[in-house]
DNA sequence: CTGCTTTCGCTACGAGTCGTAGCGTAACTG
DNA sequence: CAGTTACGCTACGACTCGTAGCGAAAGCAG
C-alpha cells in the first residue's frame, strides 16, 4: 500500500524570499566532475525555474533537527525530505549522498567559534577550548562529526570537502591567536612561513584532537581544571621557543 | 529466487580444537542484563552443544578482513557470515550487533602496542607514537576506529565496552613510561594517587587524540619530525612539573 | 501573451540490508 | 539412552537506498 508520505503542505517552503546564499553548489552538485561545460566558471545561467532558497534553508535546518534528534544512523534522507516539507529528489538534485549535506549542515555551527582576544596567550587559549567544547557538548555536533571523520577514511573527496569546510578554517583560531600573542611580545616573530604554518598544524592538531577525544571518546567534561592543565602542556614550550 | 549462499562448505570451521579463548562474552551476549541467573559468577554450565571456538575466530578474523576491504559502510553482518563460512543466525547468537562485533575484532589489533623501555622518556614517548601512527594507518583500524567512536556517543552501553575493550587499556603505556622515567630520574615522584590518575589521563587523551586527529582527520603522515616537535610540546611541562 | 527550460512534488520501482523465526540436524552431558 | 544447546539453512516483513517517470509550477526570452 502507498501513500506513506503525510499531506505536509507542500507550499509551506514555497514562495519564500531569495535572500540568504548559503547554497551548496550553485553550480550543480557535481564536484568530481573535471569541467564538461565549455564556460569557466561564474556565468550564473539564470534559465528556467531557479532553486529555492527556502528549501536549501529547510532541508539544513531539517538535518541539524534530525541529527540531534536520531543520531547518525537513525538520519535517512527520506526523513529529512519529509521533516524539510520537500521531496526526496530534491534532495538528491543538490547532494549526492548523506555525507555532503551533513558536512553542509554541520559546517555552519562552527563559525561561530571566535578568537576572543583576552590580553593572554593563556586566556584566549582557554575560551577557545571552552568554545570548542560547548560546540562538542551539542547533540548535532556529537552525532555528526565522528561520523563524518570515519566516512572520510574512505572517501578521498568527501575528506577534502571535510577539511575545507569544517577542519581547515577553524585554523584562523591558532593564527589570530598567534598574531595576539606577538603582538603582546609573548611569542617571538616567525623564523619563516614554512615553520610557522607546521607549528600552527600541530598546535591545531593538538588542541583540537585532544579535546574531541576527551570529549567524545573518554566522555568526560571539559572542565576549568582540566582546561587549566591542558593549556600548561601547551604554554611551556610555546612560550620558551 | 532463493540459493543466493554458496556452498561454502560449512564444514571448513567446524571440528576445530577448542584452546584459545578468545571468546567474546562466555555467559552469554547480553551485559545489558542485571544478573537474572541465580548463580553470580563463574559456574562454567557445560551442557549441551558447546559454542564453537573455530567459528568465533573464523567470524573474527572475517570481520577485520572484510572491514580492510570494505569498509565500516560496507561491513554487513550477512557479508561476514558467509566469509566465515557460518550462518547469520550464529553471528547474532554472539553479538547483537555489528558494534559489538567490531569492538572484540579490533580490540586485538591494540593489544600489540609496547611500551619499549629505550633508556629516555623521550625515547620512549616517540616509539610509542610511531607504534601507534602504524596501527592507524591500518585500514582495517581506519575503517573501524571512528566508526566506533561515533557510534558510542549516541550509545553509552556501547561506549563503555569500547572504553574498556580498546581505550583504557591502552592507559598502561602512559603508566609505564612514566613509571619507568621515575625509575631513572627524569621525573618526579607522584603526589597522590588522584593527581597522577588526571595526569595519565590528559596525557593519554593528548597523544591519543593529536596523532588520531593528524593520520584520520588532517590526513598528513607521521614522519620522525612531526613526532620530535609533538614530543617537545609533551616535554616541556613534563619536565619541569 | 507564447514557447522554452528547469525545478518541484509525487508515485513507483528493483536492489539490498536488517533482525527474527522455524525447522531439522549435530554435538556434547548425565 | 534422553535432555540440552549450537548450528546451517530458508524464509519473512520492514526498512532504506537511489533512480525514473509524470504533470504542474516558476522563471526567462521573444
Amino acid at each position: 500500500m502507498p501513500a506513506a508520505q503525510p499531506p505536509a503542505s507542500p507550499d509551506s517552503v514555497e514562495r519564500a524570499e531569495p535572500t540568504a546564499r548559503t547554497c551548496p553548489d550553485p553550480a550543480g552538485a557535481a564536484p568530481h566532475r573535471a569541467a564538461a561545460t565549455p564556460e569557466p566558471a561564474g556565468a550564473a545561467r539564470a534559465k528556467g525555474r531557479p532553486r529555492s532558497a527556502a528549501a536549501d534553508r529547510a532541508i539544513l535546518d531539517a538535518t541539524r533537527e534530525a541529527l540531534a534528534e536520531l543520531g547518525w544512523g537513525g538520519l535517512t534522507m527520506g526523513h529529512v525530505a519529509s521533516r524539510a516539507g520537500v521531496a526526496k529528489t530534491t534532495l538528491y538534485r543538490r547532494w549526492p549522498s548523506k555525507n555532503e549535506l551533513v558536512v553542509d549542515a554541520v559546517a555552519t555551527l562552527f563559525d561561530d567559534l571566535v578568537m576572543p582576544d583576552l590580553g593572554s596567550l593563556r586566556a584566549d587559549i582557554e575560551a577557545v577550548v571552552a568554545q570548542f567544547a560547548d560546540l562538542l557538548a551539542r547533540p548535532e555536533t556529537q552525532a555528526a562529526l565522528l561520523a563524518l571523520f570515519a566516512e572520510g577514511t574512505r572517501d578521498r573527496q568527501l575528506r577534502r570537502r571535510i577539511r575545507e569546510s569544517i577542519v581547515d578554517p577553524q585554523k584562523r583560531l591558532v593564527r589570530q591567536g598567534r598574531a595576539a600573542a606577538q603582538a603582546r611580545g609573548e611569542l617571538g616573530a616567525d623564523c619563516d612561513a614554512d615553520s610557522a604554518r607546521e607549528e600552527v598544524d600541530i598546535i591545531f592538531d593538538t588542541i583540537a584532537g585532544t579535546v574531541e577525544h576527551r570529549v567524545l571518546v573518554s566522555g568526560e567534561p571539559i572542565t576549568p581544571e582540566w582546561t587549566r592543565r591542558f593549556t600548561d602542556l601547551l604554554l611551556g614550550p610555546l612560550l620558551a621557543g
